[in-house]
DNA sequence: TTGAATACCTGTAGTGGCTACAGCTTCAAG
DNA sequence: CTTGAAGCTGTAGCCACTACAGGTATTCAA
């Protein structure tokens, strides 16, 4: 039997991270101690491996529900589970291609200030004035 | 004079969302008509643009207190400004590089994947065992 | 001038995924 | 048996909004 700290440790998440996904139903409560600490068996830590490492790889704590639950049946198609990555995957491309579109126009505007007086600094301009940008970099 | 409404179709930012720029401190409190409702001037209007288009770019609220409080002064060296858009476009490059990694890793999973049973789940079985893991992605 | 539709007001609570206390109790080592 | 670390519950805070509920103002057409 495990301490809460012994999974802590184990997993590299907190104490208090732990007992909040037992409080939103991620982990299921463990049996208590005499003195009501908690005891955890080998399955809880394989659990939380699993949440901390697919939290780790950006899964929300909803795909992870979704991910648990999916990879309880062994002789399931795993299809329903290669359609979640996949969509999470596409998420991910999503946003590394907004966060570059953004660094490319940070970079401009970096590039052009000449480092003089704010009055003139051209990273204040553009932000004041968004049609100096160039790449259209969505407003919302 | 703008209403509340006008502003919020001019730079696409919900009227609740202006409201709550005012609570923060971020846009000055505007005039009131009669009815007690806002009425905001051009100026208050640049500085919405001047927000959102910071926003836009990723800069964190403080941040954009920041640029606005060195923007005032027109006469100030802008080495300030330089500093902060770096800094930022530091941290937006950093988080490029951290998604870059976990889609590689992601890829890989699915790309494994042969379409069987969950029990042979190329997927589920990465998430149960990090060691699976070729790319050095961060536990935590 | 009236009436309906729309816009606006305040205040509160919720989102995600934790984190940080405060104020206790329990456990393990020496 | 003592002491200090670890654990307990419960609550509140973080960011940047968003979503109501329940009421009031404004605007436009008839």
């Amino acid at each position: 039997m495990f301490s809460i700290g012994d999974l802590a440790r184990d997993t590299g998440c907190k104490a208090e991270t732990i007992r909040y996904y037992e409080q939103i139903g991620l982990m299921p409560a463990p049996a208590r101690s005499a003195g009501n600490q908690r005891r955890y068996t080998q399955r809880h830590r394989d659990r939380l491996h699993f949440i901390r490492h697919a939290r780790s790889l950006g899964f929300t704590i909803d795909d992870i529900r979704e991910l648990l639950s999916l990879s309880d049946d062994e002789h399931r198609d795993c299809s329903a589970v290669d359609a979640l990555a996949r969509r999470h995957r596409d998420a991910v491309t999503a946003r590394i291609e907004s966060l570059m579109t953004l660094r490319r126009e940070l970079d401009r505007m970096i590039g052009e200030c000449g480092g003089g007086e704010v009055g003139q600094c051209r990273i204040i301009e553009v932000l004041r004035d968004h049609r100096l940008c160039e790449s259209g970099h969505p407003l919302a």
